[in-house]
DNA sequence: TCAAAAGTGTTCGATATACACCCATGC
DNA sequence: GCATGGGTGTATATCGAACACTTTTGA
C-alpha cells in the first residue's frame, strides 16, 4: 500500500461539490444550470453549479456557499445524496483544460459530492460573475454536459422521491407561498412522472391538517378561481409529536 | 477562489472509503471491528475497516477491496451511503499520529465515503496481516472508535432501514441459506428495534412467494423443531416484471 | 410432566383506487 | 354560450393491527 502511496506522492486529489437544484414551473421540474466561462470558442457549455471545497469547510458547507451565491438564500434546504468518484470523470481533455483555466491548478483528480436542493423558480437569482449566465432549464430537455453532471442529475431525480417520503414538507419549497391544490398536484406528478386522480389527491390533501385552506383565491384566471393554501410549518412540526 | 487553492498547492487531500458491515447473531446486529496496528500502547483500538482510494480505483472498487481483503467474498452486497467530510474528523493527534504511522505519509486532510455492507455471521472471515484482529462487535455495546467511525455506524443503522424497504432481498444477506421464521422475524425486529406481532408476520411472510418454505425441519432443538425457509433469487426477481 | 417455542384465524379500522357530473368564470 | 378548469362522494379492495390458545418436542 505505501509504494500505491509513494508514487503519487504529489498527486493532487480535489474534492468537489456540485448541486442539483430542482424548480417546478407548475409543468415540469427544471433544473439550475450555470454557463461557465471558457476562452475556448463553443456553441454552449452549461454544468451544473459547483465549487472545489476549501481547506475549512465541510461539504455542506461548500454546498451552501455555492448555493448562497447563486441564490441569496441563506438557509436553503440541502441535502447530500451521493459521491461520484470514478477516475474516468475527468478524462475529457475540455474538461481538464476548464479545470486547469478556472482553477490555475493542476488537477489529477476530482471527485465530487453531489447535493440536491430545491428552489422556487421565479426566484430572483444572483448574476455570479464567474458564470456567463444562470438558467432553468427543463429536466427532461438537459443539454450534454461535462463530468458526469448528466449522470448525477438522473440519480437526482430518484433521490428527490426518496426525500419527499422522508419529509413531506419539502415539496413547498418549490412553491409558492400561497398555492393552489392543482398546483400542488400538478408539482406531484412531476416528481413521481405518473397522472393523480384529482378527487383522490383531494381527500388526501384535505386530511392534511397542515395543509391550510385560505378563503383567498385565484385572481385573474379565465374559469372559475381556485382555493388558495398554505403551508403551516408549525402544524406539520406538531404531526409527529402529537398521537393525533 | 484561486489564491486559496494557491495557498494549499501542496495540501494532501485524502480520501478513504470505511465500511459497515453488519451480522446478524439471531438477537442483535453486529458491526465487523479490526484492531489497527499502532505503535502506542494502549489497551484497545478498534476501528472500521477501510482504505484509501487508490489512483486507479473508483470508490465502489476501493469497498470491495477492503471486503474482500476481509472475507474473501468477490461479490459482496455492498451500498454507498454518505461521506463525511469534516476538517475537524482528521483533529485527534492520535489519529494523525496512526495516519502517518499507517500511510507513511503526510496527510493534511482525509474525507471518508462510507458503505453499508452485509455478511452472514458465521462466516470465516480471512486473517489480514495489517490488522492484529478482525472482530464482530453487537451494535449496542461499541467502543469509542478514531475518526467519526462511531457517528458512521449511528448514521448507517437509519441506512439499513431504507436499505431493506427498497430491496427487501438484502436482509437474506444475513440469514444462513436455510433459515426458520423466527430467525427472519429476529432480524426484522432487530433492524427495526420493535417487536413483531408472531401471527401478523406469518401471514405476510406466507404471502410473499419468494420465502420457500421446505420440508426440512430443525435438528437438536429443545422443543418442537421449526420449518426452514429459504430465499429464492429467481423468484424475487420475476416478482416486479409480472403483475402477479 | 414441564419448559420452550411452533403454529395458526378473525375482526376491525384505515387507506388506496376507480369512477362522472355539475359549477363558476372570463372571453 | 362555450371553453376551461374547479369542486365534490360512494363503493370496493387491500393492508396493517390487535388479540390467545393448542401442539410438539427434548430434557
Amino acid at each position: 500500500m505505501n509504494t500505491i502511496l509513494a508514487k503519487d506522492h504529489f498527486m493532487q486529489t480535489y474534492v468537489s461539490v456540485d448541486c442539483v437544484v430542482f424548480g417546478f414551473d407548475n409543468t415540469q421540474l427544471n433544473v439550475l444550470l450555470v454557463e461557465r466561462n471558457t476562452q475556448l470558442p463553443r456553441l454552449r457549455d452549461l454544468k451544473l453549479p459547483g465549487s472545489l471545497i476549501y481547506q475549512h469547510e465541510n461539504a455542506d458547507e461548500a454546498a451552501h456557499r455555492v448555493l448562497n451565491e447563486l441564490t441569496g438564500i441563506k438557509k436553503i434546504t440541502l441535502k447530500q445524496f451521493k459521491s461520484f468518484t470514478s477516475p474516468e470523470r475527468t478524462r475529457n481533455p475540455d474538461d481538464i483544460g476548464w479545470l486547469e483555466f478556472a482553477y490555475s491548478n493542476r488537477i489529477d483528480r476530482l471527485i465530487t459530492i453531489s447535493y440536491l436542493s430545491l428552489c422556487k423558480i421565479n426566484r430572483r437569482l444572483n448574476n455570479v460573475s464567474k458564470y456567463q449566465s444562470v438558467e432553468w432549464c427543463p429536466v427532461n430537455e438537459l443539454p450534454t454536459m461535462p463530468f458526469d453532471h448528466n449522470q448525477i442529475v438522473e440519480e437526482s431525480l430518484e433521490e428527490i422521491r426518496r426525500w419527499v417520503e422522508f419529509d413531506p414538507a419539502i415539496v413547498f419549497e418549490l412553491l409558492p407561498s400561497k398555492f393552489t391544490e392543482s398546483e400542488l398536484r400538478k408539482l406531484y406528478e412531476a416528481i413521481y412522472r405518473k397522472e393523480l386522480d384529482v378527487r383522490n389527491f383531494h381527500k388526501r390533501i384535505s386530511g392534511i391538517k397542515y395543509i391550510v385552506p385560505l378563503e383567498e383565491r385565484q385572481t385573474k384566471v379565465a374559469h372559475r378561481a381556485a382555493r388558495l393554501f398554505k403551508f403551516d410549518k408549525i402544524l406539520y412540526n406538531k404531526r409527529m409529536t402529537t398521537i393525533e
